[in-house]
DNA sequence: CAGCCGGATTTTATCGTTCAACTCGGAGCG
DNA sequence: CGCTCCGAGTTGAACGATAAAATCCGGCTG
């Protein structure tokens, strides 16, 4: 609980400036730049002097007048999302925190800005970049067919994607999470565990998201040799828990019905969780249950899920952007999370 | 689907600086200037023909030099937490949203940054300030015995709240949500539709948030002369919802069970609303539900749900930062948003 | 006709920092 | 001895804008 230290630093008027050290330290301001920047290049008593005094003045480096020198701005920019669907509107919430973090541990601050559409989120961007307040942008959610990075290439502005758009593949710049390595992961765990007609609960086709997830499960469930008779058990439905527990449902009322189920979402997982408790049940031994996006509800739920390796992203796409090779482009592995629901019975 | 507007602004090296636009109009930069900040200062015509170059050169004033030299920087910074409970991650997601809405409004650019305590955060506000970077700061969740306004008013870091703080009865530059007023309207309005017994489900004591809602059922029950039969109508729980759920069937058992349940959060009303059908129930016939901060799960749900003010909130932190008058300090009230788990029986 | 007023515009100074060029003194070398 | 070269600092300009003061000029007044 230690008090506010000793606080020397309003002997002026205003803030202390790299003037007022330079003559506390009686060198010029140009030495003084040099041992905040380049600190070799100054004989080390001289630096000791310098440190003393800037240590002393409280001396901090007005981050304006040098981005502007410098004509860095030391700021990345990203679009904040309204909130809608409750799943996205959490991973959302997680990514800007890994981007601030990871831009942080880079030296550079994320800026946040609203737009209502993808056409202006891409106009705010040109206009950021021009009045040289971001040095690049970052852009969520990209989809194939976007229209951002086409509207950022033309205009000059560098950015990095978290999602990937036609044409990325000889791009850089974008990192993406394998969400059919995801789901195939589980199907893996799951034949594992001795499962061998696994459902899986799924969006409506033509989200690329459930797109890619969806394709995992037919990937994984063939090279496992089950495919065969597991058509049927692919169902699709929008991702809200209630649509969870009436896929579940009428996936385990079948004849042939699986012991297992992997969902799109831990919403959908949620859902069906309560469902196989309505049909007297016990998720985890007589049904196995494996969610995504690693929610905290998951943890809450006992629920297995797959969590997406959010803070590695934003290391990426920082590094993308800010990096001295821009020569980034990642497809990172999701990680399977086991709990109680699909823990193999002992 | 307009391709990319006519582009002659590539004429120089670099991007366009007022100095382009003054010699492209044959006027001074001053002129520009002027024309940019007061064109009430500048002749009709010559106002017309700086902005024709303007438009032709598609000039934007660079952000950084001009928060050097007016040293106002134009942004406002707010620490993103990283997201661990369910409801409050998606609350601060809205009001991050708010924030940067609002500030846009008022010219300001919002910045986000990470920081792993409030001693951290309150040092991170400090340098942010000290480096120019902005121009003042917002505190989330403020409570009571908070340690982060202390700080900044020690260090003279203009900031403003969510939520409120010791001593901030006298103090300005806080907004916060009548969290008492939310419930006791959502007694009332179940009281005025014909219930009498109405129990609370609540965060456990100590909450600040979670007792000012307490208090509220506590002040409305007893206004409605209804509070004699129900103190043990009061129950609380953890912010989950498999708590929601346990406790609104305990309350239910009972000999004298309500007719109505207020939750303090959506989260704990979805799950007593599962509790309400498991019991052979209908939620809005046969016992009203009510929940807490309208996430998105009450839509679907058809929940009836207090909707807390965010956009007012986030405008009302703007313009306390950065109005003309300080003289901010608000308690909003929040609304109540009437579903079909709550609907007066026609 | 001199003097002054006031709107419109230009000129000069400045914000706080970094870049580029320069000074200074001593060492190395032919 | 004269030359270059190098380390250690200093000086002046520049980044792109705005604030404050100076200038210009036509019109009005006495």
């Amino acid at each position: 609980m230690a008090k506010a230290p000793a606080r020397p630093a309003a002997r002026r008027s205003g803030p202390v400036t790299i003037a007022d050290v330079a003559a506390a330290a009686g060198v010029s301001k140009q030495t003084v730049s040099n041992v905040m920047n380049y600190p070799e290049k100054v004989r080390e008593q001289t630096r000791e002097r310098v440190r003393r005094a800037v240590a002393e003045l409280g001396f901090q480096p007005n981050r304006l007048a040098r981005a502007l020198r410098s004509s860095s701005a030391g700021m990345i920019a990203c679009r904040i999302e309204p909130v809608s669907s409750h799943s996205l509107a959490h991973l959302h919430d997680v990514f800007l925190h890994a981007l601030a973090e990871a831009g942080q541990a880079a030296g550079r601050h994320l800026m946040l800005f609203a737009a209502d559409d993808a056409e202006s989120e891409a106009a705010t961007c040109v206009r950021l970049v021009r009045t040289g307040s971001v040095e690049g942008v970052v852009l969520y959610n990209v989809v194939p067919d976007d229209p951002r990075p086409a509207v950022l290439l033309d205009a000059g502005v560098p950015f990095a994607c978290f999602g990937r758009f036609s044409g990325a593949a000889d791009a850089t710049g974008w990192v993406d999470v394998d969400n059919a390595a995801g789901v195939a992961a589980v199907v893996e765990h799951l034949a594992e565990g001795g499962h061998d007609r696994i459902g899986f609960l799924g969006f409506p086709d033509g989200h690329r998201v459930g797109d890619d997830r969806a394709h995992g499960w037919v990937t994984a469930m063939d090279r496992q040799g089950l495919l065969a008779g597991s058509h049927r058990l692919d169902v699709r439905g929008e991702d809200t828990w209630t649509s969870g527990a009436r896929l579940a449902r009428d996936l385990l009322d079948r004849p042939g019905a699986p012991t297992a189920l992997v969902a799109a979402s831990d919403t959908l997982a949620a859902g069906a969780l309560q469902a196989v408790r309505d049909l007297g049940l016990v998720p985890g031994r007589d049904v196995a249950l494996v969610g995504y996006d690693d929610t905290p509800s998951a943890e809450v739920l006992d629920l297995s899920s797959v969590r997406q390796p959010i803070p590695e992203v934003g290391r990426r796409i920082v590094e993308a952007l800010c990096g001295e090779d821009g020569a980034v482009a990642a497809l990172l592995p999701p990680e399977l999370v086991v709990r109680g629901s699909s823990r193999r019975r002992s």
